[in-house]
RNA sequence: GCGUCCGUAGCUCAGGGGAUAGAGCAGGGGAUUUCUAAUCCCUUGGUCGCAGGUUCAAAUCCUGCCGGGCGCACCA
């Protein structure tokens, strides 16, 4: 297992704490509150203090006397109520900053115990398109897998789609009866959906009718199964076209309709076993002990017989469970189910289902208004309507600027650019916060966002290229951090080996996004003060190792996020 | 009504027991015969919704209140 800077200083903490024969979990090196404190800090003496009802200070003073730092850093410090401060020395930054040139992982360890997850994400409805309501679930569900799998965990993306349901009776009508020509795409069935559903208002024979397409389509009936199967073609057609613009794929798209045989069984099961019960006509799952779902059922079985998604879910989680022996699954879906999912978890402990179920919420897009984002008439904003935009948005950014480029570079870059800046201003704020959705803050080549990253590593492309173009044979052996902007940086570049792992425990990108936009910010630093071209020859060898370093760092962070970069701008 | 999440600078947000609460934008002032100024530097701006409590230490944990979002039986 590789160290991290943190990880060292704290079981050189741990081995003083041993000396002193004080046992303390709570004693955390963490980074540096502000570089006025040096790198890494510890609060050991203050917890220990108040263990043991000690003056901090001088816990403090002798746990410094036990600490076997002079290898690694400057004698710690101790500063304020009973801080410790670590100093690491420029030589041994400059020592491990040499171990991360050519590690293609940047520096971050493979996890102990790795563990196979599922993650359930994006499941868009067929026979509607996909809209913003379906981004932030689509790209985090993505980053968190490309996370995951980086860290060495064993996941399958499984993409839920929504292909089952009462509305396959209002389509199946519409094919039949209204369609005047044959049906190809997504909107037709949108429009043919509309038409049923307010015809039906008033038709009373008609919403029979409808009725009736369903109940023939569950009991298979030849015709309708192909014109269902026909409608989840041409749905999944558009999907996947916005899938492959993301650069998003899926291990496996086990839409609701793969458990249809599932259902009957499962609730009879639930049934016999007293899990479930009849209430007001209909079968629920009651918690009658829970001290928050006491007064509500989870409904899996209508009065009229018919299934819900509850039950589905319930039968997904049971085929998830045999299928891939998973340690933990995580659905990637929005806030508002929460109620949903803490009454599916409470049934799978119900039926003795135990791994660890975690529902990843987000918040939700709103527009300038602050309030859901919605067209001008009201309806929900098509993603890719969305996609278009900020392609063509990002496409005249780049014709501004580069005007000489060919089209199709400029469609390229236009892609990684307009595409990369929308996902990242779904994952660079903390997961739970709405977002406030704004073209111009998220292509903004200032503050915290894809475009500054992409930039950063353009300029750092460009620089090497006039390095190789003028002949120069980098040797990376050896960086020399003599400038405040190049220590800066080698600790941030050893810092990512950090950051990787610890955004999974609470599910949160944006502290990677964070890292990286400070990475990036600290470049531009190290760009304005440090020449590298024009510096003598033993220095500019160091910075031009220093900064493809960065720029390794900055591809391989903006990767797992799912963005690329490109090689200009 | 019950549940749940949230209230931090003019705006958009970080920080979720530790030091003097940080960024970006906007406002003010500077830097360019460039290694892409799509950048950088300096600066103004905050009783962290309010009131109690726990703690050596609270924006952070607990309770109450105020204000908002979302969800609560046959849609997904």
């Amino acid at each position: 297992m590789q160290e991290t800077l943190q990880s060292l200083l704290q079981q050189r903490l741990g081995d003083a704490l041993l000396k002193l024969h004080v046992d303390c979990s709570l004693a955390l090196v963490t980074p540096a509150a502000d570089i006025r404190f040096g790198d890494y800090q510890t609060n050991a003496a203050m917890v220990i203090a108040k263990q043991e009802r000690k003056n901090p200070r001088e816990v403090a003073a002798q746990l410094i006397e036990q600490l076997q730092v002079d290898d690694i850093a400057a004698t710690p410090e101790i500063a304020g109520p009973g801080f410790i401060n670590f100093r690491l020395t420029t030589s041994f930054l400059e020592k491990q900053i040499a171990t991360l040139l050519n590690d293609p992982r940047c520096g971050v360890a493979l996890v102990d115990k790795p563990q196979t997850i599922v993650i359930d994400f994006s499941s868009p409805n067929v026979a509607k398109p996909m809209h913003v309501g379906h981004i932030k679930s689509t790209v985090l569900g993505d980053a968190l897998a490309r996370i995951a799998r980086f860290l060495g965990h064993h996941v399958i993306t499984d993409n839920h789609l929504g292909d089952w349901g009462t509305q396959f009776g209002k389509v199946i009508y519409g094919v039949k009866n209204i369609a005047k020509s044959k049906i190809e795409t997504v909107h037709q069935l949108v429009e043919l959906y509309r038409e049923v559903n307010e015809k039906e208002e008033h038709d009373p024979e008609m919403k029979a009718a409808v009725r009736e397409e369903l109940v023939k389509l569950q009991q298979g009936d030849a015709e309708n199964v192909a014109i269902w199967k026909e409608v989840v073609a041409i749905s999944w057609k558009e999907f996947e076209n916005i899938y492959q613009q993301l650069n998003i794929s899926f291990d496996e798209c086990l839409g609701e309709s793969s458990y249809n045989e599932a259902l009957e069984p499962l609730v009879k099961r639930l049934e016999q076993e007293g899990i479930a019960e009849e209430s007001q006509g209909a079968l629920v799952v009651f918690f009658k002990n829970h001290p928050t779902l006491a007064e509500k059922p989870f409904l899996i079985r209508k009065a009229d017989g018919g299934f819900l998604y509850a039950t589905t879910d319930i039968a997904t989680l049971e085929y998830r469970k045999e299928r891939w022996h998973p340690d933990a699954i995580w659905y990637v879906c929005g806030m508002p189910q929460q109620l949903h999912f803490e009454q599916l978890f409470a049934t799978a402990k119900k039926i003795g289902i135990s791994c660890e179920l975690r529902h990843i919420s987000f918040g939700s897009i709103l527009g300038e208004d602050r309030k859901m984002m919605k067209t001008r008439s009201g309806e929900n904003v098509e993603l890719n309507a969305l996609l278009e935009e900020a392609l063509d948005r990002a496409f005249k950014l780049v014709s501004e600027k580069n005007p000489g480029f060919s089209d199709a570079e400029k469609k390229e870059i236009a892609q990684i650019v307009g595409l990369g800046a929308l996902k990242y201003a779904d994952l660079m704020q903390h997961r739970t916060t709405d977002t406030i959705f704004s073209w111009e803050k998220m292509l903004s080549f200032q503050g915290n966002t894809a475009p500054y990253l992409q930039n950063a590593y353009v300029r750092i492309q460009s620089i090497l290229r006039k390095a190789k173009e003028a002949g120069e044979v980098v040797a990376f052996d050896s960086i020399k951090l003599q400038e405040d902007a190049e220590r800066t940086l080698a600790l941030q570049l050893l810092q990512f080996a950090e950051v990787v792992p610890a955004i999974l425990s609470d599910a949160r990108p944006n502290i990677l996004c964070l890292a990286l936009y400070e990475l990036a910010n600290s470049f531009h630093r190290f760009y304005e003060q440090c020449p590298i071209l024009k510096a003598e020859e033993s220095v500019k060898q160091s910075r031009l190792a220093l900064a493809q370093l960065i720029g390794c760092v900055l591809r391989c962070g903006l990767e797992l996020l799912g963005i690329k970069v490109p090689e200009r701008m």
